[in-house]
DNA sequence: ACGCTCACG
DNA sequence: GACGTACGTGAGCGTA
């Protein structure tokens, strides 16, 4: 039957996403064993969209059929109400993967798969049928969600599959006290948990129905509320009817969905065997291709028992051998190269530059892998000698392509969206590539698949990866570039050593990603690697490159007058001490301070050399005026080299910007590290430091805005250890310090003082560090006692904390690692240790969850950014753990701080709630100093 | 190369 | 009961 839709006709709506969710929970979670990607909810998506069709011939078998799928998570209803749907749980680790492979089913199996951004699967279904009823047909909704029963009647009805169970409109009467045209009414009324629709407090389905029944309709029963006899009923309905009102826009369905397709799209269409078969066999369903092969006719595939990806041939026997590695110098050889990776649809890349700074460094050669054991190495400009002869030393070696043709040839393939590029730490080969106008992409990184699953156990670093998952001792880096004064740039090795090196990281690179890309599920990681690790890579790499003006007439005028002070204070401390000595040796220093003046309190620690660190020098500054000089002094001295001096060394000559690099694998916790130079330790506590600060500047006719977290670690602890007094003191704004404060020592919060709060404070942030009685006193410079006494109380009034810690601690022991609450894993192998090292470990598990979560969040935000501010005059420069850096042309700060803190704000959303809420304080100015 | 010291969150 | 401790980083310097 066909022509256009109309009397006659019998349309199939499944809806698609509640299918999937079924087969998920339905099922153990079964994995494809080739390769360990989960696979059980398309299994039983498959096997559902099998039986529908099987039970569905004959009579009343469907003319038409789609599979409708929500897509995103943000409709318009969360426009209307930021919390619909807002207490659902983050999906499933293990489903998040399998989405798009049921998208691809509905397709092998023939069958019009539809979906749309910002709308929800219910509102198509809606539209879908409302037309087939307004045509004349006939519709059949396979779902058994409530949410639907406002469209049943007029020739619409739903099916629950699962219970084989048909729903008219008496069925819709049983379910909710009315017919389907007031359902959204009832709903209004009732809300929903499960969808986080409030409703009206206290009235349920059964009065709901009552109430409408009693007065028509919502909009009669609001207006007529005054009449309600129940005192209770009749307040709650008057205080109550906004939401109500609310409740009713988001539980009544879209109609008017645009679509681009129409109902004769959905024509019911035979299963094509050569397109089906294939499929199932590629998820090796072996039951369920041999039923579809036996009704379709045809002999069942064969389903090879393959072994997992990390034992298979590729990885496991192919041996290295760095003799075979290709040399690629002329166009004809690239173009094979270029073929292959679009056979296979991915590529390992690495570059080899004449250093490490990628703003300055330039493009040597290019490497690339498709398989295991077959890499090529692409020299571009290698010289014809090492360049320690006199002559010749310019001239470049024979046999390499011109840099540009190269570089033209291999461009839409770098940038092609369907070719996936992975790398061994890809932002700095992103970086390379940037600078010579490509935009690489997408990628996989093997530093990160590595860091996402075993932070906390060994770095991961390229050599120590191969050596530890390859077995495989890589060509070491050292004998080719030669060590010292003699030290020569990549471009210097000749070809015949550099081909095998350059060729043998892509190839290492291209088995560490056929072994870590399977384990990503199996570890559980597969979303904190592709939500928090992967799209980080590109924003990081455009910061960088960057980078933030730095003044440096200001360092170096700062540079001078701290050189005057230094060499007067040397000369006091000359006198002080009776002789001259060097300032900067602490070995020196000792020997002075407890030796020759026999100073009390000298202690010496592991290598035998006394300490003189600025708590033992503030200790002995009451008796004797040397240690104080030598306090200033060596916080000029750390001013002057670090700071003022050093700064200065990283301004980029192009730019006159400073390019820091941020590692993304380097701490544990899943905070970055800035180095060359760091910038997320530049001063502020002093007011003699923070003056640095006025040395980064923004741009002629631009402004600095800086934005940071407040009390972000607080505030996951009062989360994650659920303690009210701490959400609620954040839900009132109170000073978070004074408020502990108050609770713990009896003070209220109009006669706090200075010291008290500044005791609770040291105990605040004693707890996020895993406080010990012995640290406390410590800071605080108390006996350990009283110290211990704070912890008590502090334990005593926040019982919470210490089951927080207990759990955490006990969780590490059982489990070997701890979690933030986006999934990150952080383990911990030395908690069992016996010794002083399981107390390291035991504090740092207890830190790294709170320290984590705070790093997460604002990763989120940093990924989230660039759209966020993609048409304001924008950009991001800096990130310091709980703060972010902008410049922006003047006149759009206000703009831009709405932009940015909106992002950050609810940069948690939608994968975790958090019981407090998060916020973030802005300021802006001409410099760093006046912005923070 | 390593430890000490000190800058930040 | 003793042990020896706040969590996470990077850089510059002196000393071997």
């Amino acid at each position: 039957m066909s022509g256009t839709f109309g009397k006659g006709h019998h349309l199939h709506l499944i809806d698609g996403s509640a299918f999937i969710f079924r087969a998920f929970h339905a099922l153990p979670p079964l994995v494809r064993k080739s390769d360990g990607v989960p696979i059980g909810a398309v299994a039983g998506f498959c096997n559902m969209v099998w039986k529908m069709i099987q039970d569905n011939k004959g009579d009343d078998a469907p003319t038409h059929a789609a599979v409708i799928f929500d897509k995103g998570s943000h409709t318009f209803r969360n426009d209307m109400y930021d919390l619909y749907k807002a207490n659902r749980d983050a999906m499933p680790e293990d489903l998040r993967p399998q989405m798009p492979l049921t998208r691809v089913a509905t397709e092998a199996f023939n069958i019009a798969c539809k979906e749309k951004e910002g709308f929800e699967a219910d509102d198509i279904i809606a539209t879908l049928a409302v037309q087939a009823r307004a045509a004349g047909g006939r519709c059949t909704i396979i779902s058994s969600d409530k949410d639907l029963m406002q469209l049943v009647g007029g020739g619409v009805e739903m099916l629950d599959a699962m219970k084989n169970l048909r729903i008219d409109r008496e069925g819709v009467f049983e379910k909710f006290g009315v017919y389907p045209e007031r359902v959204v009414d009832v709903q209004a009324l009732a809300g929903d948990s499960v969808d986080n629709v409030p409703g009206a407090p206290g009235i349920g389905i059964k009065t709901a129905a009552l109430l409408i029944n009693e007065y028509g309709d919502l909009e009669s029963l609001l207006e007529r509320a005054g009449e309600i006899k129940q005192p209770k009923r009749r307040e709650t309905l008057i205080n109550h009817a906004e939401q109500i009102r609310l409740s009713r826009r988001l539980v009544l369905l879209d109609e008017q969905t645009p679509l681009d397709f129409t109902l004769d799209d959905l024509e019911v269409r035979e299963p094509d065997a050569d397109v089906l078969l294939p499929f199932l066999a590629e998820m090796e369903f072996r039951t369920l291709s041999r039923r579809v092969a036996e009704v379709l006719g045809r002999d069942a595939p064969a389903i090879a028992d393959t072994p997992a990806i990390a034992d298979a041939p590729q990885v496991a026997e192919v041996a290295f051998d760095t003799a075979s590695y290709e040399r690629v110098g002329d166009a004809a050889a690239l173009q094979r190269w270029i073929d292959r990776i679009y056979e296979f649809g991915y590529v390992a890349v690495d570059t080899e530059t004449t250093g490490l700074d990628e703003m300055i460094c330039e493009l040597v050669g290019i490497s690339l892998a498709v398989e295991a054991g077959q890499a090529c190495y692409i020299p571009l400009i290698h010289k014809a000698s090492r360049g320690d002869d006199l002559f010749g030393s310019d001239e470049l070696a024979e046999g390499q392509m011109p840099v540009e043709q190269v570089l033209e040839m291999l461009r839409p393939m770098l940038e092609d969206p369907a070719i996936l590029k992975i790398g061994q730490n890809m932002k700095y080969d992103l970086k390379v590539f940037a600078q010579l106008g490509i935009t690489v992409g997408p990628i996989d990184d093997t530093m990160l698949m590595s860091y996402a699953m075993h932070a906390g156990l060994h770095n991961h670093g390229m050599d120590a990866l191969c050596e530890r998952y390859l077995g495989h001792t890589p060509i070491p880096i050292k004998p080719l570039l030669g060590a010292g004064k003699s030290a020569v740039t990549f471009d210097k090795v000749p070809l015949d050593e550099a081909v095998p090196y350059a060729a043998e990281d892509a190839d290492i690179t291209l088995r560490l990603w056929q072994v870590f890309k399977p384990q990503l599920h199996k570890v559980g990681v597969t979303q904190v690697y592709e939500t928090l690790e992967r799209p980080l890579v590109p924003v990081l790499a455009q910061m960088e490159r960057s980078g933030i003006k730095v003044d440096r007439d200001t360092l170096s005028r700062m540079s001078n007058a701290f050189a005057q002070k230094m060499a007067a204070l040397e000369d006091e401390i000359y006198g002080l001490a009776g002789r001259k000595f060097n300032v900067g040796s602490p070995k020196q220093l000792g020997e002075i301070l407890f030796d020759e003046m026999a100073l009390e309190g000298g202690k010496k620690g592991k290598t035998g050399a006394y300490a003189t660190g600025a708590d033992v020098l503030e200790d002995l500054a009451t008796l004797h005026e040397l240690p104080a000089r030598i306090l200033d002094w060596r916080q000029l001295s750390k001013l002057k080299s670090t700071y003022t001096d050093a700064l200065q060394e990283h301004i980029n000559k192009d730019t006159g910007r400073v390019h820091t690099c941020y590692s993304i694998a380097g701490a544990s916790t899943g905070r970055l590290a800035s180095t060359d130079p760091n910038l997320q330790n530049i001063p502020i506590r002093s007011e003699e430091g923070r003056r640095i600060r006025e040395a980064f500047v923004a741009e002629q006719g631009k402004t600095l805005v800086a934005l940071d977290y407040s009390q972000i670690e607080l505030r996951i602890l009062a989360h994650i250890a659920d303690i009210p007094a701490l959400k609620e003191a954040f839900a009132r704004g109170d000073d978070i310090h004074a408020m502990t404060a108050s609770e713990m020592f009896d003070v209220p919060m109009e006669d706090m003082t200075p010291d008290i709060r500044r005791r609770a404070k040291a105990i605040n942030f004693g707890v996020i560090y895993g406080i010990s009685g012995f640290g406390l006193a410590r800071n605080l410079r108390i006996p350990r006692a009283e110290a211990q006494g704070f912890i008590d109380r502090y334990f005593e009034r926040f019982p919470g904390i210490r089951t927080y810690m207990d759990d955490t601690k006990a969780f590490a022991k059982e489990h070997g690692y701890v979690q933030t609450l986006f999934g990150r894993k952080i383990n911990t192998p030395n908690i069992g240790a016996k010794g002083p090292q399981a107390g390291f470990a035991a504090r740092a598990a207890i830190n790294a969850p709170i320290q984590g979560t705070a790093a997460d969040v604002i990763r989120r935000a940093m990924i989230r950014m660039p759209a966020a501010i993609a048409d304001l005059p924008a950009r991001m420069l800096l990130q310091v753990h709980d703060e972010l850096l902008f410049e922006v042309d003047e006149g759009h700060e206000a703009a831009l701080i709405n932009a940015a803190r909106e992002v950050m704000e609810n940069a948690n959303d939608p994968v975790v709630k958090l019981a407090v809420k998060l916020t973030v304080d802005a300021g802006q100015g001409k410099n760093w100093a006046e912005a923070h």
